[in-house]
DNA sequence: TGTCTCGTCCCCCAAATGAGTGACGCCGCG
DNA sequence: CGCGGCGTCACTCATTTGGGGGACGAGACA
């Protein structure tokens, strides 16, 4: 029995030449294929198939997030994540959001067919420039401890997050600090970046964490 | 010596009556007197009064951040928080912020005088009716404990806020949640009412802390 | 029975936020 | 000596938020 693949990727003809290119390949079959998350999320649970090749950038719902809800219906179902990018950003969410493997678009087929075929057997592929990111991500810089550290906030970024968990928003952080309103914005943005954080609550909550874990 | 006694009040008839009435009256003396926070703030410092009168609702900034930037400059200035309003919140927030009473404008201009005595005395006056919201808030509803406690959040308001604290945006809550926007958001109003918090930040900070004290 | 809190939803509006850019000077490290 | 990080500030834009309302049914509690 091949194994049976779906495809989520908004782009049509990338879609339709994965998808025919496994067709193509003995032990492979794509036996379903979305070209957004929404779709995929109703689908996929009837669909069951052995693994899931996911786009990352998707108009609508991110494959990240799409990732993420997946799981909660299949925690056990493999995510292949497919993208162009590899930034360190979207590795870090993918990862942490379940993700079997994560490979660039640019991987060549059969390279493709190899990384479907490794985490069918509970690997977890991924291209060497991804693989050094990785592990970059999870060793800040020096001797490294092995967990994921809170990278480490400038003196004016903690002030700033500190103030943000104490309820005070961006103006009033200004005029206390002494600070134009947008410094203070570039501050929480740089915050957003290190902490891998998207709002206040998120960056407070890891903020918080890191200072008693 | 007389009682040397700095207003910060918006109304200008107010404040002048107040002035006038201190000193017409024997062992005060009002030693400066302005119209807005930020002057207050930056005159305060030199006049060394030996006690504030602080209005709540002004125009700028409020009575409550310039209470709580002085306490910063001069810990030790007693305030006398004077306002119209007998709301808890407003009651809440100026007694953590370090204010020393809180009285209301209603109060009999005899009694002002008495309770600018009991502060300088190292009293805390405030007016049965502010007494008993003060009490009330420190104090639940049942048998209580005398620790301020987090108000107790419904099950759906801590399933809305865990998923703040993990960085979801309200629309995306609405959506894992299998809510309406506007539900969650009425959700998150009423934390922030239960919480007293304005942000975000606050309260997913407030949350936090309640769990791991 | 009446009054509350919940859970759910709706509307409006002004202000704050996030995101993307761009810029400039200073400092330290290689 | 350049490059990156930091501190500082500016501008634009779509979206989100916070803060007001109001509404209705289901239970709880009295």
């Amino acid at each position: 029995m091949p194994t049976k693949v779906a495809i989520v990727e908004d782009d049509r003809l990338v879609r339709e030449m994965l998808a025919g290119f496994l067709n193509d390949s003995p032990g492979f079959r794509c036996v379903c294929q979305f070209e957004n998350a929404a779709d995929a999320l109703r689908e996929i649970p009837q669909a069951r198939p052995d693994v899931v090749l996911m786009d990352i950038n998707m108009p609508g719902m991110s494959g990240i997030e799409c990732l993420a809800r997946l799981k909660e219906l299949l925690p056990a179902i493999p995510v292949l994540m497919l993208t162009v990018y590899a930034d360190t950003d979207n590795i870090f969410h993918a990862l942490q959001a379940g993700a079997s493997g994560y490979l660039l678009k640019r991987t060549d087929p059969d390279k493709l067919l190899e990384a479907i075929r490794e985490v069918m057997s509970g690997g977890v592929p991924m291209t060497g420039e991804i693989a050094q990111k990785v592990i970059a991500t999870f060793r800040p810089h020096p001797a490294g401890r092995p967990v994921p550290e809170t990278p480490e906030l400038s003196a004016r970024e903690v002030e700033v997050l500190d103030l943000l968990a104490r309820g005070f928003v961006a103006k009033e952080v200004a005029d206390r600090l002494q600070l134009s309103f947008d410094t203070v914005r570039t501050y929480i943005r740089r915050i957003y970046v290190k902490l891998h954080a998207r709002s206040r609550g998120e960056a407070v909550s890891k903020y918080l964490k890191s200072k008693r874990p």
